[in-house]
RNA sequence: GGAGAGGUGGCCGAGUAUGGCUUAAGGCGUACGCCUGCUAAGCGUAUGAGAUUCACGUCUCCGAGGGUUCAAAUCCCUCCCUCUCCGCCA
């Protein structure tokens, strides 16, 4: 959500943002319901302000023993008014919230401009793709039975995972490895709920635009997680830290659940892209002056993570059409994946600044008084599973169909 | 799923039977000041949020939403959440 000043006064600011992510911008609907807004809030507060005073003039002459009807009359007629001037404003208020919903984020200065992910700008590449003296596999000949289609498809159906034996203790091993080297770092472990309600959607902002990309349970109007960042988001929605409190650095394990309706075709092989998968996500709520140093500093945290995996990775900045509805700024990682010879995006890394919180009502109190301002989110994978998987069995693989793991995983060679 | 008890400002908590004298008492906490060898105590003052306005101010908010009334924290309806017990179940 905007800032109601930033619409009212910025509008072209507005159109501009939303015009280099390519989403709708309703900021002419939403100018002139502010101004009726105001209007009729103006007519109506002056209205009650009346009647106040007429209670207080009914309640004393009552006490008094003398009439009142004339008050009274007055009061009713007053009544009348503020009702339906506040059905009309019921209205006006239902609209707008609904539009600002709408407006997507605004993307930093440095964010560069384009209409779709071809214009994201790699900020640097490290690691050395390894080399090999036969051809590589993709990840699922090598795999073979342990990644179980036929299993996974007749429980649940197509793009679902099932894993066995040594892939399934690998994906165990890796959770564990990501969760500890984040707890080392000083984050608090959080285990949440893998549901989450329409206020934590709307919240973190997947309502309203990616309401039907994510499983609904309709009986009780409950949604499968998209992303850890949800629950981990609205820990403290409708809540005023205190700015000592900050910076709150949170991760979690959860699945992740996503329809991905429409998206079967290129790239849906093996672990490529699924409707489950499992991801470590880090969390954070920053001091709005803090939001920026905290972005870089989660950058480097999870370039160090994909250097312990030894896997060669790259990071891009996203240009404004390929950023997220809810984002300003978000770098991307992918690592290289030997066996399909192509980049696989293994984590996003994205401040929010106050879109979130804004929506969340998640503030803090300064410490030297004065109002609650709203505290930055930032969130980011530390990491995705799936691909994680594939890009260490490719890159490690041997010319035998076995697997040799970088040192932090200690593991023996599989398959 | 059944029965019961609750939900009031940062926290605790009064007010709900009998609607108006509560534009929510009191306490704790917090901040500042006084006092004081120091600290504590004591005394004093201040201290919720949102909307709107250039401002003064005004309006709104007692879990959420509706209704009754001249007037609702208070009466009525629907829903949500928490706690206790029962049932079912990993």
């Amino acid at each position: 959500m905007l800032d109601r000043g930033l619409l009212r006064n910025e509008p072209d600011k507005v159109r501009e943002a939303s015009l280099n992510k390519g989403e709708p911008c309703p900021i002419d609907r939403w100018l002139l319901l502010d101004e009726e807004r105001r209007n009729l809030l103006g007519s109506t507060e002056s209205l009650r302000r009346r009647r106040n005073e007429l209670s207080q003039e009914v309640s004393s002459l009552k006490k008094s023993g003398a009439p009142a009807d004339s008050q009274i009359a007055e009061s009713k007629k007053v009544g009348d008014s503020i009702g339906q001037i506040d059905k009309e404003l019921s209205a006006i208020d239902r609209e707008m919230a609904k539009v600002e919903l709408r407006f997507t984020n605004i993307p930093d200065p440095d964010v560069p401009v384009g209409k779709d992910e071809s214009a994201n700008k790699i900020i640097r590449t490290s690691g050395v793709k390894p080399s090999f003296d036969f051809e590589p596999k993709p990840h699922w000949e090598i795999l073979g039975n342990l990644f179980d289609q036929n299993a996974s498809g007749d429980i649940a159906g197509a793009n679902f995972i099932l894993l066995r034996g040594w892939a399934a203790r690998l994906q165990r091993k890796l959770i564990n490895w990501m969760m500890n080297f984040h707890s080392e770092a000083g984050m608090e472990e959080i285990w949440t709920p893998f549901l989450a309600n329409r206020e934590s959607m709307t919240t973190s902002g997947q309502i309203p635009k990616l309401e039907y990309d994510m499983y609904h349970i309709e009986k009780d109007d409950l949604f499968l997680i998209p992303t850890g960042e949800v629950p981990l988001t609205n820990i403290y929605r409708n809540t005023t830290l205190n700015e000592g409190d900050l910076p709150v650095k949170l991760f979690g394990y959860t699945p992740c659940f996503r329809r991905e309706a429409g998206s079967y075709g290129k790239d849906t092989r093996g672990l490529n892209r699924v409707h489950q998968f499992e991801k470590v996500e880090m969390v954070r709520f920053e001091h709005p002056d803090n939001s920026d140093k905290a972005l870089e500093e989660m950058v480097i945290h999870v370039e160090k993570m994909l250097s312990l995996l030894e896997l060669p990775c790259r990071i891009s900045i996203l240009a404004t059409g390929d950023l997220s509805f809810a984002a300003a700024k978000c770098y991307d990682f992918e690592v290289w994946s030997a066996g399909q010879e192509k980049w696989l995006e293994v984590s996003s890394i994205s401040n929010f600044r106050d879109f979130q919180s804004r929506r969340g009502m998640i503030r803090y109190k300064p410490a030297g008084g004065g109002k609650p301002l709203f505290v930055h989110t930032l969130n980011g994978s530390g990491l995705a599973l799936p691909r994680i998987i594939a890009a260490l069995i490719e890159n490690n693989q041997t010319e035998d169909g076995k697997v040799r793991l970088p040192s932090v995983l200690s593991a023996k060679t599989g398959t």
